[in-house]
DNA sequence: TTAAAAATACCCCCTTATGGGTATGTTTTA
DNA sequence: TAAAACATACCCATAAGGGGGTATTTTTAA
């Protein structure tokens, strides 16, 4: 019997999973969550063989949790769900420990796919991943993401639509600072344009790690 | 034998959705698409009594597909499903002839009462849903939106991350006016800061009334 | 313990956005 | 038809973002 925890803060998608696994005799899902914190509770009282968690949850989010499972229990395997195929996240839950990441685009089956490859001990990527990052992530695994301490802290505040100067007030720093960060944030990313470092920071904005 | 389309993005969600409605027996699932563009022609061909469909979609979103389907069948019943629970995008579909929402926070379960309601005629809203911002729609439903024709063209094009030079350049007319413009909607609106206006724009990108 | 990377801070210059004003036609609408 | 609303376009000014530098100090990693 293959034992699964689910945590998934929206619940169509949970309800989407248990209808699949239920029908599926030799799964037993030891129980569903909607947020980090009660996942983590609930991997350590019941230690399934296999967690599925989404990204953005409430409180603790996937990868944070992912974290604190693998560092607790590392035989039990981690697969993340996510509404995207954002780059970093994929990166993040890679080095958070995770043996595979589904996007929520791709048809529910593919859990099943990657649950038998994961538990092969083998990693599990969406054929939507662009498998190269992790290559590229793999070859340099120590290289942290592309933006320093600094900038993604700044990137946060940016998010949140301040300004250079309420940005350099709040770290204590000069506004030139700020703009300098901003500048080389812009020319990393191959940015262009007055809204892009913004839209950037908006999208990335739950995809920090911490 | 109550006929439903589907239309949703989130494979995920959509087979969710199709193993809840496989297990029921008085349901038949006419076609699943992925974009507004196939839905509408798959309402066309097979006219289901129920089209159960995301609103953030590719080609033509959920909103304008509602539009275009309640024109030419009325007799259709839409119910929209959600991410999100924005009050906009809850009118707007309101506005186009919805006659329930859902929110993918809910379990799937909700889908089969907000059909058995809406097959009967009424209308079904999450319970997440605040039902007073319909009130006021409802009350001021003559009051047309705040802004004139050409804010809303220049809203939409700001939406796009565009600068006033390129907006003007779109449309012919000198900067100074797309600037002005602006600044009469920001001062319309209420709004302060440096990104309110593209903000506001992007939040209203599914809200335009055509 | 050095060399590299990051953080800090400034320079120049230009474009863009916003806040304020005025003015003049054109459309709507009462 | 006359008043109100709209679209157009300019003036002034300031704040802000971004492209391109350089330089110093602090932190981190080989």
């Amino acid at each position: 019997m293959i034992t699964i925890a689910i945590a998934e803060d929206h619940l169509s998608v949970m309800d989407g999973i248990e209808l699949l696994l239920r029908y599926e005799d030799n799964f037993e899902i030891v129980g569903t969550v909607t947020n980090g914190e009660d996942l983590i509770e609930l991997v350590t009282k019941k230690q399934p063989r296999i967690v599925l968690t989404d990204i953005r949850m409430p409180r603790i989010d996937g990868i944070a949790a992912t974290k604190i499972i693998k560092k607790r229990f590392p035989h039990v395997k981690v697969i993340a769900l996510s509404m995207f195929d954002q780059e970093n996240a994929i990166k993040e839950m890679k080095n958070a420990g995770a043996s595979g990441y589904l996007i929520k685009h791709s048809p529910l089956k593919e859990i099943l796919n990657a649950i038998s490859v994961v538990l092969d001990g083998k990693e599990y990527y969406d054929a939507a991943i662009d498998l190269s990052i992790l290559d590229n992530d793999n070859n340099t695994q120590q290289k942290k993401s592309l933006l320093t301490k600094s900038e993604k802290a700044i990137l946060r505040l940016i998010a949140q639509g301040k300004t250079s100067s309420e940005i350099a007030a709040e770290r204590f720093t000069a506004v030139s600072t700020v703009e300098k960060h901003r500048k080389n944030m812009i020319k990393k990313l191959g940015l262009e344009g007055r809204t892009a470092l913004y839209d950037y920071a908006k999208s990335k904005q739950y995809n920090f790690d911490l």
